[in-house]
RNA sequence: GGUCUUGUAGUUCAAUGGAUAGAACAAAGGUUUCCUAAACCUUAGAUCUGGGUUCGAUUCCCAGCGAGACUACCA
């Protein structure tokens, strides 16, 4: 039974017994107390004094009266304009402390057995390679993934990779006409590179025939209808659909040399799928619940013989579900993979990590799902949105050249981390523990930088400036972890034994007390975390962790302190801060360092 | 036009309807008798505007202004 869970319960019985109200209290108004003001944990009595027919100071105080009796771990209480602070005891912290110090899985709750969350994201095009935007999406997928495991759920990470289309045939043809037989072996360029700069090229050449053509004397429209290598970009597509094998083979050897290219950004993120989806064998599916629709009369045939659904009553428009030809759309495809998910997972939830721009569309499909279709899954959808990155001159655009591609952004990330280490010269590491800490440092920092703001708000990423090593950074926590697992290897050299249990009635200091409060509190954020769907919940506590701690260790003696229990005792509160540390960095998808 | 998101110090970010709106960076000054100064401390600085609901609003509602996305038989 958690602390609030017990002040509810003894609230409850307190407003019974003192005015006979018989109202279930709200968890969320007994809150930690702020640190201006004495005591532990606050209750806002505002809500019971309307009904108490009282003074709102009066009412703390007959409150606080009942509980300081009914409870024994209470040591006092005050009030204050309403809010009745309660003290609790030292005993009670030092408890927890003394339960959980070496938890390694401190806040991590064992899986149950249930019904899976199924999370998709990352699902990249195969014509170019990962940007800024796609490092967004991938770390909010992971630390999701990790949150909501850790929250006792089991999850299934899944993407679903663009590997068909216009984009991908442009690729192609800009290869064969320029490539030269140019391959990630003889040249090489990374995979997903190499194809990307013949997307670029392809970009390139169809701008000047659209020039010519307008020179020759047709309009801009008929220039981009007409351009040759357009028609052959359309051309090979249409090959592609009829499964012509040249053309599918080569489709085969660029989308190979981007996977290989993908799985390095992804094996140097941290993340791996359990099931990878590929649009080529998933894009027909879905027309058999459009047909299932257009006889259950939710779907209609337009007059020009495309299936649509009409959305108006529900604030939307008039969707195309399947084309004239009968042929598929974009959200023909969602609809059946999400039915397909359903049949091979069964899972509780559907989550898609999926950028804002796409927010109208999810809005349809769940609609379609849910309320037009009557699936059951149509409600476990949830579109976990989240917005752009933008740079300081603006949006990132590939055509004007403003992207900042992942890879090149991580190797940023490696030398700046490597500079500023190499600058400070603090140990001798080998050539091996050198690199592992430079990227350790350098993508710690890009993650924690990123995870750190709200998913639905967009960012503002500044490659010069916005990368820091100092203040609420990934590095900085990573240091301050590196620093207490030191004074713990150092304490262990002298063998103090602090590992052992403590005597009891220790009298806590301010400074021990507020970090085992707030070491108390990281459970409950995991799991706020997990609901909320909301890395920056972990990030924002972890750096206030890690920078308490710091105060902590300037006010008050830890290897110094002369008397042995209370030595013991602020070893075990540094040992379970690095543990909250490391954990919660982990659900970050960052790794911390033993020194650095 | 319609739908959705968003607006907090000079800047980048916080704040489940609760007390005096927190940090960091940048600026100025200070601190090394415990681990590693990538640290710690001090000073200065903000809720777009106008209504409403409430004991209480940065938070919820309405209107306006600003920013962004979507509103394809592209994906």
């Amino acid at each position: 039974m958690t602390l609030e869970r017990t002040l509810a319960s003894a609230l409850k019985d307190a407003l019974q017994a003192l005015y006979q109200i018989t109202i279930e209290p709200d968890e969320k108004l007994i809150q930690p107390t702020r640190k201006e003001f004495e005591g532990d944990r606050t209750i806002v009595v505002f809500p019971y004094v309307k009904l108490a027919r009282k003074a709102p100071d009066m009412v703390g105080k007959e409150i606080g009266e009942h509980i300081h009796q009914q409870l024994d771990f209470i040591t006092g209480f005050n009030v204050v304009k309403g809010y009745l602070n309660i003290s609790i005891d030292d005993a009670f912290w030092c408890d927890h402390l003394a339960a959980h110090h070496d938890d390694s899985r401190y806040g991590i709750t064992e899986e149950r057995q249930e019904a899976p969350v199924l999370i998709e994201y990352s699902s990249p095009n195969t014509n170019k390679p990962l940007h800024l935007g796609h490092v967004r999406n991938n770390l909010l997928g992971l630390a999701v993934s990790r949150i909501v495991s850790a929250c006792g759920h089991k999850v299934v990470q899944v993407n679903l990779v663009n590997d068909r289309g216009i984009h991908i045939c442009k690729s192609m043809v800009a290869w064969l006409r320029y490539g030269n037989g140019e391959t990630p072996e003889n040249s090489g360029i990374k995979g997903d590179h190499l194809v990307g700069n013949y997307y670029v090229a392809f970009d390139k050449h169809y701008k000047e025939e659209q020039q010519q053509l307008i020179a020759q004397g047709l309009t801009p429209e008929e220039a981009e209808q007409q351009a040759p290598i357009m028609l052959e970009a359309r051309e090979m597509l249409r090959q592609w659909e009829a499964e012509d094998p040249t053309v599918r083979a080569l489709w085969q050897q660029m989308n190979g040399w981007v996977y290989e290219g993908f799985d390095q950004t992804y094996n140097r993120l941290g993340i791996h799928f359990d099931k990878v989806y590929h649009e080529s064998e998933t894009y027909l599916l879905g027309k058999s619940l459009v047909e299932e629709g257009l006889q259950k009369g939710v779907f209609y045939k337009h007059e020009d013989g495309s299936v649509r659904v009409n959305l108006e009553a529900e604030g939307l428009d008039e969707k195309v579900l399947l084309r004239k030809d009968g042929t598929s759309v974009y959200i023909t495809q969602d609809i059946g993979t999400a039915q397909l998910r359903y049949e091979e997972f069964h899972p509780q939830k559907m989550i898609y990590v999926v950028g804002n721009e796409q927010n109208y569309h999810f809005d349809v499909l769940k609609l379609v799902l849910g309320k037009k279709l009557g699936l059951p899954f149509g409600d476990s959808i949830y579109h976990l949105s989240y917005g752009m990155v933008e740079l300081p001159n603006g949006k990132m655009k590939s055509r004007e050249g403003t992207v900042v591609d992942a890879d090149d952004l991580m190797d940023a990330m490696y030398e700046e981390a490597k500079r500023s280490t190499e600058e400070l010269g603090k140990f001798q590491f080998s050539p091996e523990e050198a690199d592992k800490l430079y990227e350790m440092v350098g993508l710690g920092a890009l993650k924690y930088f990123i995870l750190k703001v709200d998913p639905a708000k967009n960012m503002l990423f500044n490659p010069e400036e916005s990368i820091d090593f100092n203040g609420n950074t990934g590095p900085f926590i990573q240091y301050t972890h590196a620093r207490i697992r030191s004074l713990l290897r150092k304490a262990d050299e002298q063998q103090l034994g602090w590992r052992e249990a403590l005597p009891a009635g220790m009298k806590l200091n301010d400074e021990e007390r507020i970090l085992i409060k707030m070491l108390y509190q990281y459970p409950d954020t995991v799991l706020a975390a997990g609901e909320n769907l909301s890395p920056a919940l972990i990030a924002n506590y972890i750096y206030d962790l890690a920078k308490q701690f710091n105060h902590f260790y300037q006010e008050t003696p830890v290897m110094k302190e002369t008397d042995e229990a209370k030595r013991h005792l602020r070893l075990q509160i540094a040992n379970m801060t690095a543990l909250a540390i490391r954990n919660g960095m982990q659900l970050l998808g960052i790794d911390v360092p033993e020194r650095m």
